[in-house]
RNA sequence: CGCGGGGUAGAGCAGUUGGUAGCUCGUCGGGCUCAUAACCCGGAGGUCGCAGGUUCGAGUCCUGUCUCCGCAACCA
């Protein structure tokens, strides 16, 4: 499928739960790639709309509310903001960022409910299950534990026994209690709404199996599992008092399953963000819609939704959904309730200006086909070895000749010599490079070649030595300077969907606003004139110390610690 | 149990359709000294988790096995 079809771009990014502030492995997972795409494609020209929110619903929320002493909507209140913020100062351009708790999206949600269910696309089932008397409330799996049937540990949870790793259901417990209020749950009927995806399987193995055999490989393995191994009917609807109401009469103290209305908040916010035009983005074949998330959502957004869009009728479906894997910290698994994590918030205020140096580190280390590790060493050494050493250098040294030999002017391009003619032939190359693998959603490739641009800027300049030849012939250094602040140019367009703030500090530097540099002229030649005035060369880039990082590693330390000494008993609930 | 994705130089990662094993960092040696002691070149370092098999030839295909991560009621 040639992208010459699409008219238009709807990118969407899974919306994080706002029981919690966000951490590296959120923006390695989803936010820094899909920045980097919706970047990348406004850049060419295109038109996008780049849409991200809060999930406010699910069990946790009123949880943690009740351990709190506050209500859910004030948790949502407090992450939904704090998240918001954190996004914004990182760059992250989405074109609306709303929450699910909006009345747009309840509306939105709860008509869609209704559409299905009107036309007889839902089954209506009943069902036992446990509820706390106690609590007033039906239980979700993770929320009792009891003794496990198979090996006798005390501790296994309503779904899985974590000591003999067997699968359970609620009613294999010995001795059932809730982790809510450690009373004894008792079973009750329950009446719930199934979407029956069985009915959508010989669909979905011909849209997935057959129609997309590009997807990532974990993707796509993912789904074959999964179809392969028989879809079932799939609740829609929970026992709760905090989400989306069931629209109907008689069902008071249900709401809409949180998996089934988060999705529905792409669309929600998409409505709140062009109340005239959203149908174009969600309802024309000639939208590209691509839904970035972890590898955790991949059966949602690949089964589930995408059922939900064809049972409802009308709305484009994923033509890809790039999922990542999960990003480790220093070698043990990013965790919100062990607080095993660099939440992005507190990254902002203990390295203030450096959003790019996470954004590369993030992208060049994401991981993309296996679970990654990020350790601090490593976040030190890429930004001293590779921000500092190869891209802010490079463009320090050739900011330096061109003010030291021509007062800080751009100077003519002459004769070109062999080594200057490769050196704009790499230039040339970088942009196809870029872009397939942009295109191609490999996002640590698409940097890697960004990157050699400021290598190839690093070798010309050691190859041709200006500061030697300066004093025998003038006017090839001329040529070799030219070219170094073509390079230069081109460093500040490329870099602009990986590293927005550091592309506009490189602008002010070279004096060329964003209208000399479209994205349609990275790799020409001539991006700045013979004889501009350019800036004061100014750094890029600064050194990390080894103090910075130890105080990380000491911040670590001490939030494990603390884990241990509060986190044993219960499990965890937020 | 089963299923999906991984296991490649000290570290982190690439390796499209099988054909002399690459990249970044680190390390060692050299060059340069315009540059944030930065840059450039070269070397050392890997029996590609393990065991079999197919093939003239396998990291790349097949089988088995170990191991890590994930898997439909919190979690990118």
């Amino acid at each position: 499928m040639s992208d010459k079809k699409y008219k238009r771009y709807l990118i969407t990014s899974a919306l994080p739960y706002a029981n919690g502030p966000i951490h590296i492995g959120h923006l390695a997972g989803v936010y820094v790639p899909a920045d980097i795409y919706a970047r990348y494609l406004r850049l060419r020209g295109r038109e996008v709309v780049f849409v991200g929110g809060s999930d406010a619903h699910g069990v946790p929320i009123p949880i943690a509310a009740r351990q709190q002493g506050s209500t859910p909507q004030q948790v949502v209140d407090r992450y939904h903001g704090m998240i918001q913020r954190s996004f914004d100062e990182l760059g992250i351009s989405f074109d609306v960022y709303s929450r699910t708790s909006s009345a747009i999206h309840h509306k939105t949600a709860a008509d869609f409910f209704k559409k299905l269910y009107s036309e007889g696309k839902f089954v209506e089932k009943a069902s036992q299950q446990y509820y706390d008397e106690e609590a007033g409330q039906f239980l979700a799996d993770r929320y009792i534990v009891g003794t496990c049937p198979r090996c006798g540990d005390g501790s296994a949870y309503g779904d899985q026994c974590e000591k003999c790793g067997s699968t359970l259901n609620p009613t294999d417990l010995i001795n059932p209690r809730s982790t809510i209020s450690g009373s004894q749950p008792v079973m009750r009927e329950t009446r719930h709404w199934y979407l029956p995806l069985n009915d959508y399987e010989p669909w979905l193995k011909e849209w997935i199996l057959e129609e997309h055999k590009e997807w990532k490989a974990n993707v796509y393995g993912q789904c074959k599992s999964w179809l392969d191994g028989g879809l079932q009917p799939r609740a829609v609807s929970r026992d709760l008092d905090w989400g989306v109401k069931v629209p109907l009469p008689g069902a008071e103290g249900k709401v809409l399953y949180v998996w089934f209305d988060a999705p529905i908040g792409y669309i929600s916010n998409t409505i709140e963000l062009m109340p005239g035009r959203w149908e174009e983005f969600w309802k024309r074949d000639d939208t590209k819609l691509v839904c970035f998330i972890g590898k955790d959502n991949i059966v949602f957004h690949c089964i589930v939704f995408p059922a939900m869009l064809k049972a409802h009728g009308g709305y484009v479906l994923p033509d890809n959904v790039p999922a990542n894997e999960f990003l480790n910290l220093e070698n043990d698994k990013i965790s919100t309730s062990r607080r095993w994590a660099v939440w992005l918030h507190e990254y902002l205020a203990d390295f203030p200006g450096k959003q790019d140096v996470l954004r590369y580190v993030l992208c060049a280390n994401a991981p993309e086909t296996k679970d990654n590790n990020f350790t601090w060493r490593d976040f030190q050494d890429r930004n001293n070895s590779e921000l500092v050493a190869i891209f802010g250098n490079f463009v320090n040294r050739a900011m330096v000749l061109a003010h030291k030999y021509f007062d800080g002017k751009v100077p003519p391009v002459g004769t070109l010599a062999d080594v200057d003619r490769a050196a704009l032939a790499e230039l040339r190359s970088v942009k196809p490079r870029v872009e397939e693998a942009l295109e191609a959603y490999r996002f640590r490739e698409a940097l890697r070649e960004a990157m050699s641009l400021a290598r190839t800027g690093n070798k010309y300049l050691a190859d041709t030595e200006p500061w030697k030849l300066i004093k025998s012939d003038e006017a090839h250094v001329r040529v070799i300077l030219n070219i170094a602040l073509q390079v230069a140019a081109s460093l500040a367009v490329v870099m602009e969907p990986f590293m927005p703030f550091t592309a506009a500090k490189l602008r002010r530097i070279l004096k060329a606003d964003s209208d000399m540099l479209p994205w349609e002229a990275l790799g020409n030649p001539d991006l700045l004139p013979a004889g501009h005035a350019l800036g004061s060369p100014e750094l890029l880039f600064e050194k990390i110390e080894d103090e910075a990082i130890a105080a990380q590693l000491q911040k670590l330390e001490l939030a494990k610690k603390e884990n241990e000494q509060n986190g044993a008993g219960l499990p965890p609930v937020k």
